[in-house]
DNA sequence: CTTAAATATGTCTAATGTGACATATAATAA
DNA sequence: TTATTATATGTCACATTAGACATATTTAAG
């Protein structure tokens, strides 16, 4: 896991203690906020291509502006199963998605 | 959507009404569930191959043997992020959940 | 058949995720 | 600069999901 990554994850609130604790995730976890991010990144990519505001999506799935933000910051307290839903709202495709799980998860699998 | 597919969402929870409310359902939110049934397919799978009993894999994830049971029976219940938990926990690969999930995005354009 | 192991189902309380709001900061334009 | 729009952050009450338990049902083996 690189720095930036860490650093990402920390201002995120993924962590309570020290950096040893936090590197005890179980790689099951860790697994799993990668994929998170992976999608969450497909989603600003997604969302700022059709040209739409955290508030236009925030519409679509009946949520707020700020919760949009915190999808897209990769924030703690989001569900994969907002984030998908996200991805529907914002029309990605297969393409969209497969080229950022590319990108940012092949890479260090 | 397969009658059969219809059964066993309706048996797991998937709707408080009648089957017209049912069918009201967004494609984005039918490209959810089919989401989280190909991948509790998959762990079923991937489980038995294993040869895991749902108690062995509750102890993995630190959960119980009911909620294992809700998970591979698609129940309403169960978040896609403890779906992708149970994956990873039965052996699955980053790639192999990658790959559902972008396989199941609606548009292809 | 009987027994035992595995799986399913229903229901609790506790933990986590949610939308909403206020408000801060950043970016864009005039 | 000042406005305006977009995005970020912190908080909270409410909703959803969690693990756990009891218990029912199914499956497999003897």
């Amino acid at each position: 896991m690189t720095p930036e990554k860490l650093k990402r994850l920390r201002a995120a609130g993924w962590q309570a203690g020290t950096p040893k604790e936090f590197l005890k995730m179980t790689d099951e976890e860790a697994a799993l906020v990668e994929i998170k991010l992976a999608l969450t990144d497909a989603l600003r990519q997604t969302r700022i291509k059709r040209k739409l505001s955290q508030t236009d999506l925030a519409q679509r799935i009946k949520s707020s502006q700020s919760r949009v933000a915190k999808i897209e910051a990769g924030d703690a307290s989001v569900s994969l199963d907002l984030i998908v839903r996200a991805l529907f709202a914002v029309g990605a495709t297969k393409q969209e998605v497969q080229k950022t799980f590319a990108s940012k998860m092949l890479a260090t699998a």
